[in-house]
DNA sequence: TTGTATGCGTTATCAA
DNA sequence: TTGATAACGCATACAA
């Protein structure tokens, strides 16, 4: 077990101090005489040299790492995003530190901590909802917090990056409405979070545009977690008046909602019309391939990195950015008109 | 902004010197009076002081933290595989820096640099196959390595986490053999990976004992990135003799393989019966149901960071450790006997 | 039981 | 253009 060549190793075979090194591997941090030049650049290639992270933070007071703190990466949509964070995180030299919070607010508290300890300069997240102090702390230490996907509003001077979750959760009501459904179902996050509340707004909305009244039992703001869409399916299907259509605005929620839709022998379009949130590959393998909102993971994760990198470089205006990004509908086969519906 | 108290700061304040809170902070480092650990223990809170990573990594040489080197986040298996690992590490206070190769060796050879850079005391990774030198210099440097689901043969004196993969294959062939098929394909990943090498191993064993011939143009060993798997399902289904029965033995290839079976109409298992390796959630909610390999996750990961942190801490005897796990077969209804086989 | 002093590897400041 | 040298925040050997 060798040990790692350090600066000093360096200058020593390079014959010059460790400042010259120093310059030759900051650019721009001072002049160097281009024969010297040449000559470290041989040597740390010869030995291998690579700068210690550890000191540079040490020495410059913050590091070139972010921390990433989603709920859960067994959940496809964080998992996809998270793909896309690291790989574009990794394009501009900065290492992303990944933590799970598994929708635990005392989880995220310990994350938090965690990324403050490592000096991160900034932090992407899909916060709990709680922690609101925690998260302003994190900021008042100089920490760059951007959340993604969800956000918390009583939470000033943050940027968020999120799709427009008011208007995709209103498309996708019209289409049904336009399909002649009146009983939807929907099922979605809890209120605690932004997406819950503004999903449950587009459903709202447009039944107003319709002038179609909400019934409250047919929204159904659930955990994220465990089986829980599955079983506000299996209390929808169980009312004495059921949905004709329905609609899981969470992608955390779809997998438990569709297999109870499976296990119940749903037949679908015919026995109910359904629309999912998020594209994942898989909706598309079922039969009938399920009709999606489409949210543009990429967008997410190359905004969310814009924002955080900008701020890192005090690139950015002042002010909080919000940048919402649109959702597409996709129309596939999951969907009938009421007229073909079967009511049971 | 404010700046964030060092150790200097809860020393004054608690009319210390630095030693008798680095004290306190690490127990077993030294005495402390009972009297003096309280009070510092209360500046600590009341500062919210938290010492700083780097500090420390510098100071002690090397971090508290691991890579984790996993292909693709995209692909599932990688995800939860990911998800239980960052957690698992989690509860041992250790963080995870996550790097992902997109089965680029070039790209694993960057991340390795950076995982030096970070003196993290150990990695996990899915090898690509190469940077043989590269994976062996990180280890000559102290740093602890793991493999899991993959390896690298030439590379000695690594620990290696796996399920059985010339089993699994094995079983899964000789389940369809002994359903009657004579007929199966096999769509594996390359053979520069240890995991291909051995499933198509496995393969053949089991045709070797039922004494039926092996037809090479039914294995295609293909790349694991893009379409590879669903261009194979393709030209299988185009050959003169098409297969009555189709193994797909590695997870990124099995959405691609599954869509092109669905774009071709292809009934399963009327027309094909298909095993297809781990148990993703949605195959389960397919009509039919897929019958699957199902890799142990939680397994995996439990052994991989059971053996990092036992090398971190010396508690493991010298030689290089073999964890293979068995792999369930999962039969569900995506196999159909040779004699209901429509043939065409 | 406590405090002082030194080192860890870099960057940054300032003289030369 | 270069080279000493002082931080950076913590751990630790050693002296008290």
């Amino acid at each position: 077990m060798k040990k790692a060549p350090t600066i000093r190793d360096v200058a020593a075979a390079a014959g010059v101090s460790v400042s010259v090194v120093s310059r030759v591997l900051n650019p721009d941090s001072g002049p160097v005489a281009p024969a010297k030049r040449q000559e470290v650049v041989r040597v740390i290639d010869e030995l291998g040299y690579r700068p210690r992270a550890a000191a540079r933070e040490l020495s410059g007071g913050h590091a070139l790492t972010i921390g990433l703190v989603v709920t859960d990466l067994s959940n496809p949509f964080f998992a996809r995003l998270a793909d896309r964070i690291v790989w574009e995180a990794r394009s501009h030299g900065v290492q992303v530190v990944l933590m799970t919070t598994q929708e635990d607010p005392h989880l995220e508290a310990e994350s938090l901590d965690t990324l403050l300890d490592r000096s991160v300069s900034g932090v992407i997240a899909t916060p709990t909802g709680g922690n609101i102090e925690k998260w302003a702390r994190l900021q008042d230490l100089g920490v760059n917090v951007v959340f993604v996907d969800r956000t918390i509003e009583e939470l000033g001077n943050v940027d968020v990056v999120s799709i427009e979750n008011f208007d995709s959760a209103r498309r996708s009501t019209e289409y049904l409405i336009g399909l002649g459904h009146t009983r939807i179902a929907l099922v979605t996050g809890p209120l605690s979070t932004s997406t819950g509340r503004a999903r449950i707004s587009g459903y709202r909305a447009a039944h107003e545009t319709a002038s179609l009244p909400v019934d409250p039992l047919l929204i159904r703001d659930v955990p994220f977690r465990g089986d829980a869409g599955g079983d506000a399916v299996g209390s929808l299907l169980a009312m004495p008046q059921p949905p004709t259509a329905l609609i899981v605005a969470n992608t955390a929620q779809v997998q438990s909602s569709v297999r109870r839709l499976v296990q119940k022998g749903v037949r679908i379009p015919e026995d109910l019309s359904v629309i999912v949130f998020d594209d994942n590959p898989w909706t598309e393998l079922m039969t009938p391939p399920l009709s999606v909102i489409r949210q543009p993971l990429d967008m997410l994760a190359v905004h969310a990195l814009e924002l955080v990198l900008g701020r890192m470089q005090g690139k950015l205006p002042e002010g909080p950015r919000l940048i919402e990004v649109k959702a597409d509908f996709l129309p596939r086969n999951s969907c009938a008109p009421l007229a073909q519906t079967a009511t049971r």
